[in-house]
This record gives C-alpha cells, structure tokens and sequence, in this order.
DNA sequence: TATTGTTATACTCTATAACTATA
DNA sequence: TATAGTTATAGAGTATAACAATA
C-alpha cells in the first residue's frame, strides 16, 4: 500500500482489522468464519442450497459439506422443499439462531468497542459510508442485499 | 447480522468485500490468502520459521508445510542461518519478488474502485474516520496482509 | 435437455503431539 | 533442559468431475 493509495489501503487495512475480529470471534463459539457466514445468511433467509452457493459465492459442491457439518452440530436443518422435489431448502434450528445471535451480539460490542474513539455522528457516518460502498458493489453484481424487503425477485 | 446491528453489519460485508477482492485476485495468480499473506511479509522481512509463526498467529507446524509449498513454486527459499545452526531464514526469490508486487497493485487498483462511488470529501472522511480506528488499534493487532511500506526503500 | 444436489477425489490450510537436532 | 524445525495425523474447507433424481 503506497502513501499514493491512502484510500484505498485505510479501506482494506479496516477491513482485515474487522475481518480478524470477527474470526476470534467466531472460533470462541467454535465456529469458521464460513460457518459463521452460513448461519449469518441464515437469520433471515430460509435459501436452497443453490442460492447458498450463489450468496456465498461458493460451488454447490462445498455448500454440501458446509451444511452437513453445521447440520452434524445440530445448527441448521435441511427441509425438502415443497414446490420442486430436486431442491432442499435450509434454516437455523433454534440453537443455531441462538448461537449466532449470542456471536452476533458480542461482535457488535467489540465493533463497537474500536469505534469508541469516534464521536456518535461519526460512526453513524461511517455506516453510511460503507454501506454505499456495499450497496454499489451489490448492484453492480446484481446480489439481493435485503431479499426480505423485496416481494419478487426474479432470477437470472 | 440483523438489521439491528447496523454498525457491524455494515463493517462485516464491507470486509469480506474486501477480503473476497483479495482472494479472487491472489488466486488469479495461483495464491492463497496465506500465501499472499505470506509472499507479503517476506517483501521487507528475512524471518526464521519461528518469527513468521508469530507474524502470521500460526503454529510452526503450520508454517512448515505454508513455506514448503511456496518454496516447490520456486517463491521462496530456505536458507541456514549463519549463526545458529538450528534456525532456518526465509526469502522472496525473484519470481516470488514479482508475483507478489503485480498482485499488490492490482489489489490497490481494485480496493480504489470500491471507492468510485463516493464524492472525493467522502473519501476524504472516509480515510480520516478509518485512520483514526486503525491508529488506535495500531499495537493491537498485526493482519498485515501487504505491509505499510516506506516510501520507497529498495529491497536488496 | 437442463437443473438440483450429492459423492468421489485431490488439494490447501490448520492444529496437536511426537520426534530430531542443536543450543 | 529448552528451542527450532519437521513429521504424522486428523479435520475443515474448497473445487472439479461424475452421477442420480427431478424438472
């Protein structure tokens, strides 16, 4: 990161700062962080394990095994789902939505922890910041940011 | 991750967006993320296996087969330390040296992009409010994916 | 024929424990 | 004894290719 790329290098240095938080994090409640992310897509969206593998931006093959282990630990159930007899659709258990909303909790605190030194407005400016960074990146790969708030999406 | 935690939600899609940037590029190159992690140490350091251990938070162990496999692609090499006769020092060959620095720009390239979206003040206090969570956190944590380097000191 | 999901396989990455060589 | 490094082993995570069941 050259003093050229002071943007750039501020942005990705935070990102691994946030990113390494959020794997200690996570390995305290015995979770990976593509664990975490599982059943973090999964507070709020019941996919098939195709639209796993398209949110995860993983191959259906490794969602497989993802799935498997998470459902070994009793984490997430996969449910036939009722429309088309070749899918399986996938949900939290209740102590999987315990788990990460008990992680979930925790990593606030700790984001919220290095953003002590910021000033309120500040940190509300912050989220706005990243999250036009987040929605123009989303728009430009066409990825569902908030499928519940939307009544239809129609795939590709 | 809900909605609910505004702060967090934001900060963890905007690192794995990075993140993601950065795998998808090292593996344009035939690299992990450890073995960019890796290649991007070792572009101002010699460590022994030992010292990249503790560079890396891995166990020796680790960093026994990390290296072994960079050194077979002919990255690095393994060289006796001249003053103790158990230690082993690891560097950047000329090829590791030049992988390394074409994916580093690309990465900054890619990360800047990210930023199109905002007005130059935007990035402005986008860099200051980020400078100022990293500059507090400065001793906490060493991700160190590519190293802040100085200006401009040649590599011998 | 196309899509959904799993299986078989191979590789990287990681840790723990046991080992060798050197200090 | 203590330290540096490797090896043996086990498991998670990932992709590719081949496959079965369903659309």
């Amino acid at each position: 990161m050259s003093r050229t790329n002071v943007v750039g290098d501020a942005l990705a240095q935070l990102s691994f700062l946030v990113y390494g938080t959020l794997e200690r994090l996570a390995a305290e409640h015995g979770l990976s962080i593509p664990q975490a992310r599982l059943l973090g897509i999964l507070r709020d969206r019941t996919p098939t394990m195709i639209e796993l593998a398209k949110l995860l931006s993983l191959d259906k093959s490794s969602i497989t095994g993802l799935v498997s282990r998470a459902e070994r630990r009793g984490l997430v159930k996969r449910t036939p789902s009722a429309t088309d007899r070749r899918s399986t659709t996938v949900r939290l258990t209740r102590n999987g939505r315990a788990l990460v909303s008990r992680a979930a909790t925790q990593f606030e605190t700790q984001v919220s922890a290095f953003l002590d030194c910021l000033q309120p407005s500040e940190r509300g400016h912050l989220t706005n910041l990243a999250s036009r960074i987040l929605a123009a990146h989303a728009s430009s790969r066409d990825i569902d940011l908030f499928p519940a708030t939307r009544p239809d999406a129609p795939h590709r």
